[in-house]
DNA sequence: ACGCTATTCCATGGAACTATGGAATAGCGC
DNA sequence: GCGCTATTCCATAGTTCCATGGAATAGCGT
């Protein structure tokens, strides 16, 4: 195999990162092993055309697929390839104006008053002394498929309903699927106008499987039990 | 700006990476700042059609630009286009097999008896040792604009002419541009035929500038000076 | 075997990317 | 300003990619 055909090959990892809507799937494998039918739904793709993708992905080794019974579940073929996706953010957040500017918008403009962002190591420093509760506000079926310890599951589309299980006065950090996902600002909105004190998680589990961060996979406790 | 809108502009660094071309002319701006010219021609491109790709590089913000005279340099935005690089590759060598095979081909195939893959440790600790002279194959260009310190500039054309520069007794470590650069192979190929003792080293410039190993940029110095 | 569900295969139209030749532009030296 | 060099802009043909609807397939339950 020639030098060009190997940079060719490896094109073809660039190629599958080349798509929005791929990244968005890729993202979505981050947070667990799921049927094409629900990665479809969720990224907004028509079944045939997330199928496509997505084997375009497992051709391109990014993602690996099983069969259960009549389902194909995929999954990402290594916590590597959640480490890809966050340097290439990282690097696009980096060196492209836009991107700095929308992640900065994310951060700031979005972010009601008193709303700090606080990156991984005050979020675990803080969790361990008990001073915050630390809230994983993605579906259910994410949180199951693997979670932050000691965090507590409340989808960011059911917290207003379910506000009482978090005590009054309990200062919450609240974390979603990846750095630019926006369940988590739409929580710590919330429960900001609900009088808590929130605060935004920088990272989310797309870093955290990125860095090995240790996850668990226990069943869903609601805030009351903490 | 939206989630969707957010993850198409970090597809437009995948895009970037997304062809073959254009991977090689960032492993050869990894080397350091060149003129348009220059990389169309080491790349084998029409002049036109590299000047197209860099401009999409410029404008996925992996390179930068800028004019002196009358031609135009460009470079790698920073240190962490060589980290994204490597992170693609090694994704794509653990979980593609035609690219692990290629890679194996390399490493083995090609390599004559008695030649061992050294990692970075090692070099570096039997380098300080004096056990070996750590050969650069490089052009002298490249080597001009960073190399490894102490190392020796004998480009892998010239090398077949100038093996009076090493002493006899020497036994020699090669690198070249990176972990998948083929100039290194034919180095200790011939170096192995006249009877030295040469190693190669696994890695390259790529990945020295991903993981920010200092690099110097101090004259050419030739073997008989070691 | 039959019906049912989930997924993949196939064909198609439209959009985007690649390579290239020729024209246009920027900057240097005289 | 003029010629010269290096690069970019423009137009174009060929190729590949994206999304989609309809048909085909795999597997489960009866």
């Amino acid at each position: 195999m020639s030098k060009a055909e190997l940079f060719e090959s490896f094109a073809r990892t660039g190629k599958a990162l080349a798509s929005g809507k791929r990244l968005e799937l890729l993202e979505l494998l981050a947070q667990g092993e799921r049927p094409v039918q629900q990665l479809a739904a969720v990224a907004g793709l028509n079944l045939t055309t997330a199928s496509a993708h997505l084997q375009l992905l497992r051709d391109a080794g990014l993602v690996v697929s099983r069969r259960d019974g009549t389902r194909v579940l995929y999954r990402l073929a290594g916590p590597d390839v959640a480490e890809l996706m966050t340097v290439m953010f990282r690097v696009a957040e980096r060196h492209r104006p836009e991107v700095s500017a929308a992640a900065a918008g994310l951060a700031s403009q979005l972010l009601p008053d008193g709303v700090r962002v606080i990156d991984r190591a005050e979020l675990f420093e803080r969790s361990r002394r008990g001073e915050v509760l630390v809230l994983d506000v993605r579906p259910s079926v994410e949180y199951a498929a693997g979670h932050l310890p000691g965090a507590v599951s409340i989808p960011s589309d059911e917290l207003a309903g379910r506000l009482a299980e978090i005590p009054a006065d309990a200062e919450v950090a609240a974390y979603c699927r990846g750095r630019y996902c926006v369940l988590s600002y739409d929580a710590v909105h919330l429960l900001t106008d609900q009088g808590y004190t929130a605060h935004l998680v920088a990272d989310g589990v797309t870093e955290f499987l990125a860095d090995d961060v240790a996850l668990t996979t226990d069943r869903a406790r609601t805030g009351s039990t903490s």
